[in-house]
DNA sequence: GTAGTGCCCAAGATTAGAAC
DNA sequence: GTTCTAATCTTGGGCACTAC
């Protein structure tokens, strides 16, 4: 049960300091906001902070055809000699595939990373589309072009994929079984499910979108890959509990929301997010204020986690991030240690829970900030109803 | 008429990195 | 080490529209 820091702009010391204290379990670097040498050195501090951390860095190449306009925010990626902005029909020729795989693999390795990411491009139909084809050349020919490294890290290869895709069920589910049958498997995935933007949240709070994200997880795990799910934010401790390995979430909205939306351009300003505290029995994040409010009247919101401390009353920026991942961490240990049906059962009770304290709030007359409010909970249970059906569990 | 919803628009703070 | 500059990060109010 691991939960990763999903690094990105505006870091500070929150994942040295996430790491120093063993709140995470290790990061995901972003080249977009990391120079190449600045990433080394960012490893090597962290494994100063802690040996143990897995370190990983997310090629970020599904930006490619983003990245060819020039107004796309792309950042540094361009300084990462692996990153080039690609046609789709280039990326139709094996050889073309093969040689972005070598030269993305041949920088990443150069890192002291621990595990390796492969570099895909993203889905953004459905598995039934040229997209798809393409995603599984980059998928089928990964181990090995990195076996020709002779380097023995674990190799994860990365599957991006718009939410849309996961509702096609045939085509999703056949696409499972393509990946599950490879001839050279990887040790695993590093799955990112795609958002139309980091702030449509019923985009991936949607029943079917959180059931097939699942059942991505019990496949692939039933059939022996580990799962590495990338911006998986609150939805972490589901994904484990139908058998992920780890899941990775960060401090702005668009590193806990996967979205190309990050690479797009922007008209400029973005005000400051208010500062959050993430209530594990509310399942969900709170603005400051309310936990302030809320503490006196339901003090079951609170996680009673040694980073509430820093609410008294405003935390900086650090502990908000801190206090979150520590939340996400206290629910994956809960719903993430039995067997699927035990993790099922306690997931449902987790939602009921979640359920009865807004129910207590409600019944207070205190209004809750629109993004505060229990609109997940439904979502979170039909989805997870979805799930064992398709699974056989219900 | 009122409440709810969705879209549009304008509003600084924080961090990284370069320059000194 | 300090200062300066550039880059990056959503929120909340106002307004129009719709349903009741």
């Amino acid at each position: 049960m691991k939960l990763y820091a999903q690094q990105g702009y505006g870091e500070g010391e929150k994942i040295f300091q996430g790491l120093h204290e063993g709140i995470i379990n290790g990061a995901i670097l972003s080249p977009r906001d990391l120079k190449p040498d600045v990433a080394a050195a960012k490893i090597a501090k962290y494994k100063a902070a802690n040996p143990e951390a897995d370190l990983l860095i997310d090629p970020q190449f599904y930006a490619t055809f983003a990245g060819s306009s020039e107004m796309a925010r792309v950042g540094k990626l361009p300084e990462w000699s692996h990153f080039t902005s690609e046609r789709k029909s280039e990326l139709e020729i094996t050889a073309n595939v093969e040689a972005i795989l070598h030269r993305t693999l041949e920088q990443i390795i150069s890192l002291p990373v621990t595990s390796v990411i492969t570099p895909n491009i993203y889905i953004s139909r459905s598995f039934d589309s040229r997209e798809a084809v393409i995603a599984k050349n980059f998928i089928r020919q990964a181990r090995s072009v990195y076996q020709r490294f002779g380097d023995n890290r674990p190799l994860f290869v990365t599957l991006a994929v718009c939410r849309e895709a996961l509702l096609e069920r045939g085509d999703f589910e056949e696409f499972l079984n393509d990946i599950t049958m490879l001839a050279e498997p990887p040790e695993g995935f590093y799955v990112l499910i795609g958002s139309r933007g980091t702030e449509v949240r019923t985009d991936i709070f949607h029943a079917d979108v959180i059931a097939g994200w699942m059942l991505m997880n019990h496949s692939l795990s039933i059939n022996g890959f580990q799962i590495i799910n990338g911006f998986s934010d609150l939805l972490t401790p589901f994904l484990l509990a139908a058998g992920g390995t780890a899941g990775a979430s960060g401090w702005f909205a668009n590193l806990r929301t996967f979205s190309l939306d990050r690479f797009q351009p922007t008209q400029g300003m973005a005000r400051q997010p208010i500062l959050r505290y993430l209530s594990a029995a509310l399942l969900n994040r709170v603005t400051f204020t309310e936990k302030d409010a809320l503490s006196g009247m339901v003090p079951e919101v609170l996680n009673g986690l040694p980073h509430d401390v820093d609410y008294d009353p405003e935390p900086d920026r650090t502990s908000e991030a801190l206090q979150a991942w520590e939340a996400l961490q206290r629910l994956n240990n809960t719903l993430g240690a039995g067997d699927i049906e035990e993790n099922m059962t306690g997931c449902n009770l987790e939602i009921s829970r979640a359920e009865a304290l807004y129910s207590e709030i409600a019944g207070l007359g205190f209004g809750l900030d629109r993004k505060s409010g229990s609109d997940h909970l439904e979502p979170l249970r039909e989805g997870i109803h979805v799930f064992k059906k398709m699974t056989g569990l219900d």
